[in-house]
RNA sequence: UCCUCGGUAGCUCAAUUGGCAGAGCGACCGGCUGUUAACCGGUUGGUUCCUGGUUCGAGUCCAGGCCGAGGAGCCA
């Protein structure tokens, strides 16, 4: 009996009669010889059945089976460089085919180019094409990663709640649902404050999860639920925060390129644009960042661009201005230090100058911008009291928040990575729908 | 919420000044021994987003609406 395969592993194999299980994802067929490209799951590898090798019947079976049937294939593994797949290279000769079940010859999906709305509409069938497929097995292996590297760094993942009482943050627009008796409880958008309280049990902590937005945003950087990964670290400061970013992020990335090269180059990643991602990577004040914009402005000479960048110092950045930055550098950019006004109320004030907070934010580059943001923590209670104040917030909602100040408070600093944001700067794709499975945007929540 | 663009066959798109609704792909049938979304021939395929208006005549012009895309703001 030959033993089943899987396509990632096919080389292995040469010579060897085996068993492949999947789906039929394209059929050529030339007359006297078919060519199938199945998917397992784990690859793409092409089978082909010569007329002369087989029963008239089964060669008949395989000249006609439509496309996304389900099929085991029983075959030899050769290597021939013709062959196309993921990875390619290697293909089977059929000997035997069962076909599972054949399709009915009405499936949606054609070998062609298609419109995002009906692809959207069909992201259920959409997920089995190569690109979408390379695209979530980087995703898994970027958050595989990304716990892997938070777990042997001394972190511990205590996991936040997702039904919260408040905003954290006050700012953005929330989901809300009713609950039972306590009124109404909010989707989170954060598990920070709750990870401050963790270090002070922990450490060092993560929380690792989906977080929501009812901001209706709508950009190629935004869904409404995307995941999130926030570190927050007892005695650390805003410079050695940026220095185990850098370490992390850098980490992510080398495994990607490790793990994922079939992946990576299915969706004809610039690979050397990658393998650059390593400590340390450039750090650029708020006030530089405005000069080096300044620039930009002046040398530029199409009108638009030179309005979209138009900035006061104490405004944040807005998009236009993350991508003109990001292309001065061929890694990730540091820029920290922004203006207080335009950051959160928690964070730590520059020494000297309480109108900039020991912020930090890192923008990816090629222009896919901000993947990070974190800061230091204001570690005062008398300073966070008179901060929650300022910014009108129900002061008895943050009593457990700034008790954490009361009792044994220490400089500490976190920040959050968007998930999504990183895979499609990793992927090298423009619009971040495509990587996570089911996108929820602000029209679709379908499928 | 604002700005710009779009909606025609299952899909991607054409349709001249307002004058017979078209092509490619898919599906189905046939041909082809190295295809890479194969290629060639044939068959099939329509509420032109909706409502109203102008006109002898509207896919095309006008008004209102619906839906989608890209961007802005906000943010990861």
């Amino acid at each position: 009996m030959p033993s089943m395969v899987r396509a990632a592993e096919i080389a292995e194999h040469v010579g060897e009669e085996v068993i492949l299980k999947g789906w039929v994802y394209n059929r050529t067929h030339k007359g006297k010889l078919v060519f199938l490209l199945i998917r397992d799951g784990y690859g793409f590898v092409q089978c082909v059945a010569f007329e002369r090798d087989l029963d008239p019947e089964l060669f008949d079976t395989i000249a006609h089976i439509p496309q996304e049937s389900s099929v085991v294939i029983t075959g030899q593994v050769r290597a021939d460089g013709r062959a196309p797949g993921i990875p390619g290279g290697y293909e089977l000769g059929i000997i035997s085919l069962e076909i599972i079940q054949s399709v009915a010859g009405d499936y949606p999906i054609a070998l062609k180019e298609h419109g995002v709305d009906f692809l959207s509409d069909h992201r259920h069938l959409w997920i089995r094409m190569p690109s979408q497929w390379a695209i979530l097995r980087i995703r898994a292996t970027v958050i595989s990663s990304i716990r892997e590297w938070l777990d042997s760094n001394g972190f511990t993942l205590v996991d936040t709640p997702i039904l919260t009482p408040a905003a954290c943050e006050g700012t953005t627009t929330l989901f809300a649902t009713e609950y039972f008796d306590e009124g109404t409880a909010y989707l989170a958008q954060s598990g920070q404050l709750y990870n401050e309280a963790n270090i002070f049990a922990f450490g060092k902590v993560y929380c690792f999860g989906p977080t929501f937005r009812a901001e209706k945003s709508k950009t190629r950087r935004h869904l409404t639920e995307f995941w999130m990964v926030e570190p927050e670290m007892a005695f650390c400061d805003l410079e050695q925060l940026m220095e185990i970013e850098e370490q992390f992020i850098s980490h992510v990335v080398q495994r990607a390129l490790r793990e994922c090269r079939a992946e990576l180059s299915a969706l004809e990643r610039d690979i050397s644009a990658l393998e650059r991602i390593e400590p340390p990577f450039p750090r650029v004040s708020y006030d530089e960042a405005l000069e080096k914009l300044a620039e930009i402005r002046a040398q530029t000479e199409d009108p638009e661009l030179k309005e979209l960048l138009e900035i006061a110092w104490g405004d944040d950045f807005g998009s236009p201005h993350e991508t003109e930055l990001t292309k001065l550098f061929q890694k990730p950019v540091f820029v920290y230090g922004y203006p207080a006004a335009a950051k959160a109320f928690y964070m730590e004030p520059w020494p000297d100058r309480p109108d900039v907070s020991k912020s930090v934010d890192l923008l990816a580059p090629e222009g896919y911008g901000e993947i990070t943001g974190g800061s230091e923590r204001i570690s005062d209670p008398e300073l966070l009291l008179q901060r929650i104040r300022e910014h009108q917030l129900p002061e008895d909602s943050f009593r457990w928040y700034i008790d954490l100040r009361r009792y044994g408070s220490v400089p500490h600093s976190g920040f959050g990575l968007g998930v999504e944001r990183t895979v499609a700067w990793i992927c090298g794709i423009d619009h971040i729908r495509e990587t996570i499975p089911y996108p929820r945007m602000i029209n679709r929540v379908y499928p």
